[in-house]
DNA sequence: ACCTGTTCTCTACTATGTAGAAATCATGCC
DNA sequence: GGCATGATTTCTACATAGTAGAGAACAGGT
């Protein structure tokens, strides 16, 4: 697997959080999400920008949703896995998957 | 969970690979490991720019070997993760954990 | 001596990740 | 109908991580 195969992690990340958002998976959802999940307080720019750059590895799609807000807002930009989104998910698990493989965890040693 | 506290995904590799290979952590054979379990062909030169990245951050440590060579070459350079390390990789762990929670993989749709 | 195999180091470049401010738009209120 | 407000997206600039390959160091065999 040569060239620009491979996931970031931020990348990894987002193709998760819009995987599991479903139709909900617009910029700011998915920001919630990977802040809930995995602590991790990303500001809104950092979303996007690699939103914007998964779209143009042609790993999600997105389009502008009607302009149903409850209460003020902007028509949402929702997002969804393309099929080689979903490959590279699975690619990605796979690879984690052969490295994790006889650790146990949490691995002893980190003194919390 | 706000700075720098979150691992690249090539950082991630290489810390379980050397987490894994233990004392037969050094370079080349990080690169093998990560090459046969993951498919990826990484160049050597990634290999020691990360794993010099993670010394410079704390999470791993080096020591020249003794010139103990078998056939040929120049002594080892062997890692092992620190305290911090081993923090790191089980962070990083719990994280994607929330993240795939709920995710049954294969996900279909890839059309592998 | 020199060739060969193994490992490590160096330099330069590209891609990802981070940050925050600003623009856009619908709504409700006055 | 104009204005403050809340929700969202877009923009610009920068810092960090990942990639690539050539070349230096070193030990042994021939």
């Amino acid at each position: 697997m040569p060239k620009g195969e491979s996931l970031g992690e931020f990348e990894h990340l987002v193709l998760l959080a819009v995987l599991r958002l479903g139709v909900d998976a617009y910029g700011m959802r998915v920001r919630r999400e990977i802040a809930e999940r995995t602590g991790r307080d990303v500001t809104i720019g950092a979303v996007y920008a690699t939103l914007e750059r998964l779209e143009a590895k042609g790993l999600v799609k997105s389009q502008i949703g009607d302009s149903t807000a409850e209460r003020g807002g902007r028509a949402k930009r929702s997002f969804h896995l393309t099929g080689a989104g979903v490959e590279a998910v699975n690619r990605a698990q796979e690879s984690l998957l052969s490295m994790l493989e006889g650790i146990a965890f949490p691995v002893p040693g980190g003194g919390q």
